[in-house]
This record gives C-alpha cells, structure tokens and sequence, in this order.
RNA sequence: GGUGCGUUAGCAAAGCGGUUAUGCCCCGGAUUGCAAAUCCGGUCAGCCCAGUUCGACUCUGGGACGCACCUCCA
C-alpha cells in the first residue's frame, strides 16, 4: 500500500484517493521564458516517476502540468528581445518539450497554459469577491485579503505574525495587509495589448497564483488527490492557491502536498538568482540524457541533490554496470510482480517513492544476472517501471561522445583478432592500446571480441 | 529575527532499536595470452554531549555546523 510524505502534515501518510482506483495529479511546471535548467528537470523526472509508479499500481492517473505563459518576466523579456510574447512562450515551450522528451519524461495528459483559462481566473476571483475575500484596491489591482483567510499559512506552518516579523514583506500601502497578494494586476501604461484582457475591474492580467487555483479545478475539479512542485513553491504560491480555491469553492482543495528537493550546486541551491543553474541541454552536452535521469532518481525526491561533474561520472559508471549485465537480454519485457526483487522493488516504491532503495534491488537483481542470467527480463523490466534501461544495452554502452565511427572499429578489432590467431599479440595489444586511447574499451569472451565507450 | 529540513564510511546515497544496504573508488583472490567485464573476499560509517534501553547510526533532550523558506524561483 503506498504511502505519500504530505507536506500539509509532514508525514507519510497512507494514500487514499478520492475515487477508487482513480488519481488526480497537478504539478507546478514552467514559467517559458527561458531554457530549463537542471532544477526544472529534477521536478519533470520525479513527477514523471510518480506518474508511472501511480499508473503501475492499477491507477487510473489524470497528470496535469501548467505553463505560465504570461508574466512580469515573460513581458520583460520578450521586450527585450523585442518579440511578442506568444512567439517568445511558444519557442521555449518546445525548447521544454525537447528536453522533457530526451530525459524520458513522460507528457502529462494536460498542459494548460495560463492565457488559455482567463475566463476561468476571473470567474474565480469575481467569487472571491463576492465571498469577501478579494478587494480592488486604490491602485485597481485586485488583491486577495489573506486575514479574512483563517487557514492561511496551514501548509507552510507559517502564522501571519511569523511571516510579518521577517520584514521581507514589501509594504504596499494598497493593501490591506502587507500579504495581500494579487489576483488581477490593472494594465500598465505602456504594456502590449497582448497581455491585456478585459474584466469588470478594468483592463489587466491575472496574479501568478491564480492561474493554478483556476485550471486545476477545471481539469481536476474544485476537490483533487495530489498537488506537487518544488520545495520553494511551498510559501507563497501553494500557500496562495490554497486560500484562493479553498475561498472560491468553498471546499477541501487538495489532499496530498508533494513536494522535491532542490538541485543544488557547491552546496547551495541552484536557481535563476543565484545565477548557479546549468540548462539541460547544456549537460546534455556533456551527459547521457538517461545517466542525468539515473542521477536525479538515484537520490530520494525529498533530499537535496548536488550537481557536479564528478557525481555525473559516478552516476554513468553505476548505470553503465546495469547495462552490461543487459548486454545479452533485448525487446520488451514485463514484470513478474510474484518474484522476491519485484516485491523488494515495489515496497521501496510504495515507501514514499523510495527510488534509492528500489535502484539498490536493480543492482542485486544485476548481481544475480551476472552469476546466472535468468533474471536479466525482470531487471530490464523493474528498470522501465522508472523509465530506465529501456534502450538497447549495447547501444547505450557503446554510445558516449562520438570519436571513432563504427566500421574504423570493427576493422581494428578484426586486424587485433588475426594478430592474436598469429600469436602476435604484440601487435594485438598496440591496437588495445591505440583503442583504448580513443576510449574505446575491447573485450574479449568466448562469443567473441566486444566494445565500449570507457 | 521567525519557521522548517538535514548532518551516515574516500565520494554518492538508503533502510533499520540487535542480523551484508546499494553504487563508484581502493586492496586481495579467481578468471584472462595480457586486459576489460564478471565473480568471490576485504578495508572504510553514522557531527558532538547527555539520557532511555539488556542493546542506538536508528528513540528523547541539549549543542555545533550546513541548507532552505519568510521577495521572483522547480
């Protein structure tokens, strides 16, 4: 039986859907203003694994993941590179999609884009209106009034007071309290027409919180299972969509919290800020795309994960053991769920999604197929339940960075082998060598020479 | 200042009140023409101080250090 850490409780806690047999899911995505970073990567790969964990156990999953599409940001830098901003979100939408695609990220059944629901964000703030929760201030932006909330600050275990004394809190004297939030930002003289729509308050564009609280419930409905993100949307903005949907609907608005870790580099948190972050593709340059998917699922979604090359390196050693014990097992293969592995795999899995400990029964399973062979299926099999070792274990091996081309190897294989029928194995291992400092590793066994990428 | 999380062997990273985590690295052996891969074995842990317990890396309390959130951030 699985077990969720929920954040709103922050404890494991026996997970129970709402309809039997059935789960809803929403993920914070991306806001498309630039290319993903390794950040971003970490929240598709872990979302994309409880996605498939929740399918593998007999769910019926609706996954959904947002893209912001309009926003301070967004406006700022489609006006600097002086593009509009549908041409600015849409490039980087697909330049998101490239990368999910290479890591083995799994689409989710919907991706909403924020200015595709802005009917439903001021339908919803006109309720929060009307349930006396949102004011229009002198200023004509629309803000929430988070002290007629009493629940606020449950998820994040802040109380107003607490949030207050940090005088990080920008004072506005729009509003009421200086945690007031926005839910319907009043057109700026000299913004595009194309981040303007009409509303009974005026001219404008939707807050950053409202567009979650808006298009979960539309595909989710008001009352859903599982809301995740990263560690860092936790306070304010899931905070935020907690009082918004719960003070629009006038219900429970979601039962599990999830939330991942960051990427951290040199021990500090990788981020847009900071300046510290890597793109995807930039590390895609360098890595494997599944040796970076081995990487994030390696380590448990909850802890912190540090980026470096040496991690990297150590990751593709480790993935590159599994593949080689795969080298004589190709196609599909499914799991037997009856077989000791499978059920070591399955409790890690159902622990909170324990993928450290259900990679360790990968290695095990590794072990076994080394000494024997017969359990080579489950092992492809249990890896693909995490979206890996699904590709051909020879390819994968043989893959790395370019050099040498294919036929140029084989032909020295073949020349190294008639060395060795001659006994001349001077000759043959001056071709080892030669090899082997192009990176390329020879060996020999009874079916024959093979090759890899060191 | 407030709040939360973490500190495990050379590196990375889990579970667990008493029994080998796991991977990479390192050492020895087997195997090999030599290698590589693989197998077998080994070295190397639990920030500090108290307490609970027959027994604590695992529970409790205190301390130190680190990280994060309190502002946009996955």
């Amino acid at each position: 039986m699985l077990k969720i850490h929920n954040t709103l409780k922050r404890e494991k806690q026996e997970f129970k859907p709402i309809k039997p047999g059935q789960v809803s899911m929403y993920v914070c995505g991306m806001t498309v203003y630039d290319y993903c970073h390794l950040g971003h990567a970490r929240v598709m790969v872990v979302f994309d694994m409880v996605y498939r964990w929740l399918k593998v156990s007999g769910y019926e999953v609706t996954y959904v993941r947002n893209i912001t599409d309009i926003d301070d940001k967004i406006i700022r830098r489609a006006g600097e590179n002086g593009e509009s901003i549908h041409s600015l979100t849409q490039r980087f939408i697909d330049a998101m999609h490239e990368d999910a695609d290479r890591l083995g990220v799994q689409r989710p059944d919907h991706e909403p884009r924020a200015t595709q629901f802005v009917p439903e964000m001021l339908n919803m703030i006109e309720r929060l209106e009307e349930n006396g929760l949102a004011y229009q201030a002198a200023d004509m932006d629309v803000n929430f009034a988070v002290r007629k909330f009493p629940d606020y600050g449950r998820l994040s275990g802040k109380s107003l007071e607490d949030l207050r004394a940090g005088e990080r809190v920008e004072v506005d004297a729009n509003k009421h309290d200086p945690l007031d939030f926005v839910l319907w930002k009043h057109a700026r003289s000299g913004e595009p027409e194309e981040v303007q729509w009409d509303s009974k308050w005026g001219k404008g564009r939707p807050g950053w919180h409202i567009e979650c609280s808006a298009m979960s419930s539309r595909l989710l409905g008001e009352h859903f299972d599982i809301h995740g993100g990263g560690a860092d949307l936790q306070f304010p903005h899931h905070e935020n969509e907690i009082a918004q949907s719960e003070g629009a609907n006038r219900c429970r608005f979601v039962n599990y919290w999830m939330h991942n870790g960051f990427v951290r580099v040199d021990n500090e948190k990788m981020s847009k800020s900071l300046g510290n972050f890597f793109t995807i593709r930039e590390v895609l340059g360098k890595y494997d795309p599944e040796v970076v998917r081995f990487f994030i699922l390696r380590a448990h979604y909850r802890s912190p994960l540090n980026y470096s090359d040496a991690h990297l390196d150590d990751a593709k050693d480790a993935l590159s053991r599994l593949y080689t014990a795969l080298k004589n097992c190709s196609g599909h293969c499914e799991v037997d769920w009856n077989e000791p592995f499978a059920l070591r795999f399955k409790a890690a899995m159902d622990d909170d999604f324990n993928t450290p400990e259900a990679v360790a029964v990968l290695f095990e399973l590794a072990n076994e197929v080394n000494k024997g062979q017969a359990a080579a299926a489950q092992l492809k099999a249990l890896g693909g339940v995490l979206g890996l070792l699904e590709r051909d274990a020879v390819a994968f091996l043989q893959g790395g960075n370019g050099g040498a081309g294919d036929d140029a190897i084989s032909a020295r294989i073949q020349a190294r082998n008639e060395a060795k029928k001659a006994k001349n194995y001077a000759e043959a291992d001056r071709i080892r060598k030669e090899l082997l400092d192009e990176g390329i590793v020879l060996e020999d066994s009874a079916q024959g020479t093979t090759w890899r990428r060191a």
